[in-house]
DNA sequence: ACGCATATTTGATGCAGATCAAAGTTTTGA
DNA sequence: TCAAAACTTTGATCTGCATCAAATATGCGT
C-alpha cells in the first residue's frame, strides 16, 4: 500500500500547523522547531509505543488515526482515547506512559526528540499553554468517555460514535449555516476497533449499525463507509440533550 | 453538624500545602497567594457548581471530598471523577466546565479570583507546571476508571474501589515497608453514590459488599466503614495486574 | 481469476446486572 | 423518646448485551 511521504515538508506548509502544538508559535520558533523534528510513518495495525516504554520522543498525529489502549491480564481491553491529526503524544515530565499506542491507519508522526523539545517548553510559554489546552480537550472528551461508557446503552453508544465523526469532519469543513442533508463519513476502524473505543462487543456493534440502517436513519454502503441520512434523528438516538454540550 | 473551619490558616500551616497547586511554591509567592485567598465551606450534599456556570474563582480543595458528575436528559448520572483534598478545581483559559461540582461531604475550598491567580500563572512557571501534572494526572485516573467503565465486571469494580481508598490511606500515612495486617476505611460516599461513580446501581453494589463480606475478604462494620481482611484477595478481584500500573 | 485469510452479519442462547418490590436499619429532628 | 425520613439489604424477575455458532462478504496475494 502507498503511504503518503511527509519526509520534506515544512512547517509553514504542514497540515496541521494551525491546531498542533506549535498552532502559536512565530517563525523563529518554528525554524527552531524545523531543526528538531523527524518525520515517521507507521503502518495500519502496528504499535507505535508499548506501555512503560521509556519516551525518548514526543510527537504530533500528522495524518491518520492512531489509538491508545489498556489491557487487562486476561485480554480484555478498551480504548482510553483516539488521536487524530494535531494531536499530541507524550508529555512533559513524563517519561512513560500507562497505555499503548497503536496506528489505527497508516499513521504519519512529526516526532521531536524529547530533550529539545523540553527545553522548547521551559523557553516559550506558548507551547507550554498550548499543550496545557490539548491536555485539557483531552480530559473532556475522556469525562464525556466515561458518561458514554458508564452509562449509555449500545445504540446511544453507536449513535454518539457516528455523531463524534461528523462533527468532527464539520470542523474540517465548516461550510457556513445550513444543516448538510446527508453526510458521508470514513469509518476509520474495524468494528471490532469500535466495539473496544465502546465498551461492546463486535457483534453488538454490528447489531446495532443494521437497527440504525433499518430504522433508515443511516446508510452503509461498505463496511468503512456510512452515510447519515437523518442527522436529527442520529443526534436523538445518543441520549445527549439537543445542543450537546460540545464546544462550539 | 459540626464544619471545622479554616478562615485563618496560614499557607505555611496548611494541610495541603505540599500536594496543592501551591506546592513548589517559595515564601515570596505564598504570601501573594495569601493576599488573594479566602476560604469556603460548603455542607454535604449541596452544589459547589453547576455546568456551564461562568467560573469567577478557582479554587483547591483543602478537606472533604467532592465529585464530578455528568447527567443526561432522562436523569442518568455518571460521576467523572473524585475531588480529594489538594485537587484542584477550574482550569486556566477556561471560564466555564462541562459538568456539575457537588460537596460529597462537607467540602472545605481555599478559593483564588480568577483574574489575580491567572496573572500569577503567567509570572511563575513552578505554578503553571503544576496545574499541568494537576491536569495530566487527573487524566491517567480518567484513563483508569474508563477502562473500570467499560470492561470491568460489578465485582472488580467494588474491588478497585476499594483497593484505590486503601491506596489512597496509605498516601497519608506511609508506614515504611511490611503490608498493613487490615486496613479500616472510611467511604466518603453513600451505595447510591459509589453506585453513579461505578457506573452500577446501588442494589447492584450492596450485594458486591455483600459478597465480598461473605467470602471474609472484607467486613463492614457500618455503613461508612469497610475493614479490608486480606488485601491480597481484594487486589485479585480487581482484575488489574499484580503490580497495578499505579504511581509507585 | 482463484482461494485463503480476515471482516462482517445474523441467529440462538445464556447470564450479569438492571429493575421492581419489600423488609430491615440508621439517622434526624420534633 | 418516638416517628418519619433516608439509607441499605435482600429477594424475585426481567432484559440487554455477551457469548457461542455459523453463514456470508470482502480483500489480498499469487
Amino acid at each position: 500500500m502507498m503511504i503518503p511521504d511527509f519526509v520534506d515538508v515544512k512547517c509553514s506548509a504542514c497540515p496541521i500547523r494551525h491546531r498542533a502544538v506549535c498552532a502559536r508559535c512565530d517563525t523563529e520558533e518554528l525554524l527552531r522547531l524545523e531543526k528538531m523534528k523527524s518525520y515517521r510513518t507507521f503502518p495500519a495495525g502496528t504499535e507505535i509505543l508499548w506501555r512503560g516504554e521509556p519516551l525518548d520522543y514526543v510527537a504530533s498525529v500528522v495524518s491518520g488515526v492512531a489509538s491508545l489502549s489498556k489491557t487487562m491480564e486476561d485480554g480484555r481491553t478498551q480504548m482510553v482515547g483516539l488521536l487524530l491529526p494535531s494531536d499530541f503524544i507524550g508529555r512533559p515530565g513524563r517519561a512513560k506512559i500507562e497505555f499503548d499506542v497503536t496506528a489505527t491507519t497508516d499513521v504519519t508522526l512529526c516526532c521531536f526528540a524529547r530533550a529539545p523539545f523540553e527545553a522548547l517548553v521551559i523557553d516559550t510559554p506558548h507551547v507550554a499553554q498550548r499543550l496545557m489546552e490539548l491536555a485539557l480537550d483531552e480530559l473532556d472528551a475522556a469525562r464525556d468517555w466515561m458518561l458514554l461508557l458508564g452509562r449509555k446503552t449500545a445504540r446511544e453508544k453507536i449513535a454518539t460514535f457516528l455523531d463524534m465523526l461528523v462533527r468532527r469532519s464539520q470542523l474540517n469543513t465548516p461550510k457556513g449555516a445550513g444543516t448538510a442533508p446527508a453526510a458521508a463519513l470514513h469509518l476509520p476502524m474495524t468494528r471490532d476497533q469500535i466495539a473496544n473505543y465502546l465498551g461492546l462487543t463486535l457483534e453488538t456493534v454490528s447489531r446495532q449499525f443494521s437497527a440504525l440502517k433499518r430504522e433508515g436513519i443511516i446508510d452503509v454502503p461498505d463496511r468503512r463507509s456510512v452515510i447519515v441520512i437523518n442527522i436529527d434523528l442520529l443526534q436523538n438516538a445518543t441520549g445527549d440533550d439537543a445542543d450537546g454540550g460540545v464546544v462550539a
